[in-house]
Formats: C-alpha cells, sequence, structure tokens
DNA sequence: TGTTGACTCTTACGTTACGGCAGGCTTTAT
DNA sequence: ATAAAGCCTGCCGTAACGTAAGAGTCAACA
C-alpha cells in the first residue's frame, strides 16, 4: 500500500527534492521506511501531503503548516483570519506600487517621449474638456464621478494633458490594430485591460460601468464616429471586449 | 563634503548593515575610505542611493537596480513597463488568494460555528429574498448587478444561506458596538472595510456605489429601521463611515 | 599618556523553500 | 552479472539583509 519517493511527488505533482525537503524540517516525514532507508509514502501520508498543499497555496509558510498540521487542537479559523488580514495588508501595498510605477512611466513619458505626436488628430483633448456628453455621462455616472474625473483633468499641466492624449491614443491604436481578430482573445483582453486600467486613474469605475460604457459607445453614434476614426468597426470590437472583459473579472472573484 | 557610515544611514534611513551589503554586491561602494578602511560617502554617492531606494521602493530586485543604476543605456521604460506587469500578475494571483482563504473560512464556519444563532433576528435572509427594495435596487445599481447578486443568493445551499447571514450580522454588532465613536477612527474604518468586501462577495460594488448605498441607509427610512435594531443610530453611523471609507480609498488611488 | 566609549571594520551564520549537484548505496531489468 | 534506474545524505546557492562576534580606530577626558 506504500509507495516510493517518486510515485508520491507524481501524484503530488512535486519534485522529489520537495518531499526530502518536508522530511528534513519534519514537516512529513514518511510513517514507513525500508531497512536501506528509502522512504515509503502511505494513503495517510499523502493525505496529510494533500493538507500541507492547500495551505501552501493559500500562501502560509511551512512552519505555520507544520503548526496547523500537528496540533489539532491549533484554531485553523483564527489562523485563517490572521492570514486573511496580512494578504489584505500585502495587496494595498502592491496596489500601491502599481500606482508609483505608473505615474513614474508617466512622468518619465513626459520628459522624453514628446516628439511624435499629431499623427492621430482625432479625439484632440480640448474635445474632452469642453464635453459635449457631460450631462449624459452625470446622468450614467453620477455627478461624483464626473467632478472627480473633470477635477483631476484641470488639474493637470499643459505638458500633463498631453501625455494623457497621447497615451489614451496609443491604446485606442493598439485597439485598431485587433479589431479585425477576436475580442476574446488573450491579446485583445491584454489590451482592453489597459483601457480599464487608463480609465480608473481618472475616476473609479466598477466593472459593471465598464461594460455599460462599453455598450454607449456602439449605441450612441456620437461615441462610435469619434472611436471609429481609429479605424472602422472599433467601436464594435470594444464594446464586445469590454463586456467580456468585465464579465470574466467578475466571476474570477 | 564625505560623511561617514552612520550618517549616511541615518539620512537615508537606513541601516548601516544595509550599506555594507550594498557596498558588498557592488551595487553602491562609497567613492573614497580612509586609510582605515572607513567608508566616506559623498553627495553623488547619496543622490545614488536615494536612486537606488526609489527603485527598492517599486518593488525592483537589487540586482536590476544595479543594472539600471550602471547601465545609462538601459532602457528605463522598458523595464518599468515589464515591472508593472509582474505586479500586475501578483496582485491577480493576491486576490485569487485571498478568495480562497475567504471561502475557506466560510466553509469552516458551515461545519463549526452552527449553534448560537437567533440572537439577532432582524434583517433576516428570506427577506433578503423577497426583498421589498429589489425595484429600487435596480434602479440605482443597474440590472446586471442585481441579479448577480439574486443568482448567488439562490445558489446557496441552506447551510449557506445560515453562514451568510450569521456573517452579516456579525458584522452589524461589531459596527453597533462602535457606533458611539468617531466614523473616522481607524477601528470604525477597519469594520466598514469589512462590510466593503462582504457586499463585494455578493456583486461589484464601486467605491462610488458603496458610498451611494450608505445614503440611503438614512434616506429611506425602511432601511433605516432594519439597520437601528442593531443599535440607534447605526444607519447614520454607517453612512458616515461608508462616505469616509470611499472618499479615502479613492485618494490612494 | 592612558583609558574609555563611540564608531567602524570584516567574517560568518540564520532566514525561506527549495534547486541542483556529487558521491555512493540499492533495486530492477536484461 | 552488469548496467540502468532509483534512492540516499550532505552541501552550496538563492535575496536582502539581521544579528552577533571579535578586533581595530578615533576623539575626548583625566
Amino acid at each position: 500500500m506504500a509507495i516510493k519517493i517518486k510515485e508520491a511527488a507524481e501524484l503530488a505533482g512535486i519534485s522529489i527534492r520537495t518531499l526530502h525537503h518536508y522530511d528534513h524540517i519534519g514537516l512529513l516525514s514518511p510513517t514507513h521506511s525500508t531497512e536501506s532507508g528509502y522512504r515509503l509514502y502511505t494513503d495517510k501520508d499523502m493525505e496529510t501531503l494533500q493538507q500541507i498543499l492547500f495551505f501552501k497555496e493559500l500562501g502560509f509558510s511551512l512552519k505555520r503548516i507544520k503548526e496547523i498540521i500537528n496540533s489539532p487542537s491549533f484554531d485553523r479559523r483564527e489562523a485563517l483570519q490572521l492570514h486573511r488580514k496580512r494578504l489584505l495588508e500585502k495587496r494595498d501595498q502592491l496596489d500601491q506600487m502599481i500606482v508609483t510605477v505608473e505615474k513614474t512611466i508617466q512622468h518619465m513619458e513626459g520628459e522624453i517621449h514628446m516628439s511624435n505626436k499629431e499623427k492621430f488628430e482625432g479625439f484632440r483633448f480640448d474635445e474632452f474638456k469642453k464635453d459635449p456628453y457631460e450631462q449624459e455621462a452625470r446622468e450614467r455616472w453620477g455627478d461624483q464621478a464626473v467632478d472627480e474625473s473633470k477635477a483631476k483633468v484641470y488639474k493637470m499641466s499643459p505638458q500633463e494633458q498631453r501625455n494623457f492624449t497621447e497615451n489614451m491614443n496609443e491604446i485606442y491604436r493598439a485597439l485598431a490594430d485587433l479589431r479585425h481578430t477576436s475580442p476574446a482573445s488573450e491579446e485583445s483582453q491584454k489590451a482592453i485591460e489597459e483601457w480599464y486600467r487608463f480609465l480608473n486613474k481618472m475616476g473609479s469605475y466598477s466593472l459593471d460601468a465598464f461594460k455599460g460604457l462599453g455598450q454607449m459607445y456602439v449605441q450612441d453614434e456620437r461615441f462610435t464616429k469619434n472611436i471609429d476614426q481609429f479605424g472602422e468597426g472599433l467601436a464594435q470590437f470594444m464594446c464586445e471586449a469590454m463586456a467580456i472583459y468585465a464579465d470574466n473579472k467578475k466571476k474570477r472573484k
């Protein structure tokens, strides 16, 4: 009933070295072994291993897992709650880092990359300022989001505004190149994610709002026209890609 | 013009050992040193150190930082873009882990912690099902969010439903205890964050929607009544705390 | 001038979760 | 019997330092 180390490793999908390691630190020592010292893993050992791997997936350290496995009196719930807190903190840190990186990129682009514009003149920034759709946007996304978004725009320096436009256009161009491919493809979805993140720099868009925005691209021909300047059919393509993106993201949560 | 290691460390807010380490790995070797071997850091060294610490904050490895610092031809922009991608991936992983942990906690609570209920009978789950506010919710949050939320509820097993109610009540109780303190305090904000995360398990609430929901607690007396069962003034308190939470979160993004 | 105390130096082990050898048995297959 | 496959126990390397240990240096005070 007992299997040797290679089989155990293959069953669990880990390396032999890892099993050696777990034995070494006393996390999982197989119950039996041959006279010659070969490790023999029983079914029970394998069950324990599954437990270990489960907690490992949750990001627990081997030390903590050892505590959890070895003492049945150990409060798993409390451990999980605490662990959750730590994960949330880590995520906040990561979010902070991402924002800073993005800001740095924008800053660098502002100082270096300001020559080859004017290629795509449509959808310029000034039009965004005297936004004819403002009233409608207010109704759809709420006053606060709109005000917030506008405040950010007005606070930008001319340099920043140029960057903003350029960034936006770059995304449109990338999407235009993809508009004859599948909106569900990995590549399309990555491009759409860029767009989602770009919008979220301005205000806060929920996934639902994002999806709704995409529908507006098709329903309101003022939008359609503007967007299709970058390539015919782009609005339709974006609408589909945005819906798919929003649905997928929500499923995963 | 040159300073010794202790002063350099204090200026930069790092440890002496860290500077030793950076010297050791060739990341930052001070330009001068005394005959007796004391390291002497010039202003230029300190500038370089600032650069190093900046990239470190962004989560770059010292190895990468060394490449960036040492070769001016190194493409910083590309490095930043790549780094950003990695951070996004990490964040997705973390999100996954958080969801799994939360699911595990719920599952465990279902198996163990199902005795001491009935203490707080108000706001039961059945009422949530034949939700009298559904129509209103549809108008406010959009059809999709509502349908999604309801679908999740119906899919739950009875056991899960009980858990759901209990979790919700637990959060209300915690908030009720705090309702006479400041809604902006760290403690209150943590409790409100729990509430935000709880709601986001059901559907997807943007921060604006969250804030709006808080206002509804006060404006619509049907909500106010239900919530105040847990303690008078709780609805008002939650409304304030939710607004503060939403505003703070958005500032940080 | 001797001594004390603050400061500095190098060396080196500890941390996390293994990967990747090397050198040497044991088992299995031909 | 002999080769091939499988197994064993070390031991070094990784990232970014923390934490001593043992020893030399510098400035000030008696």
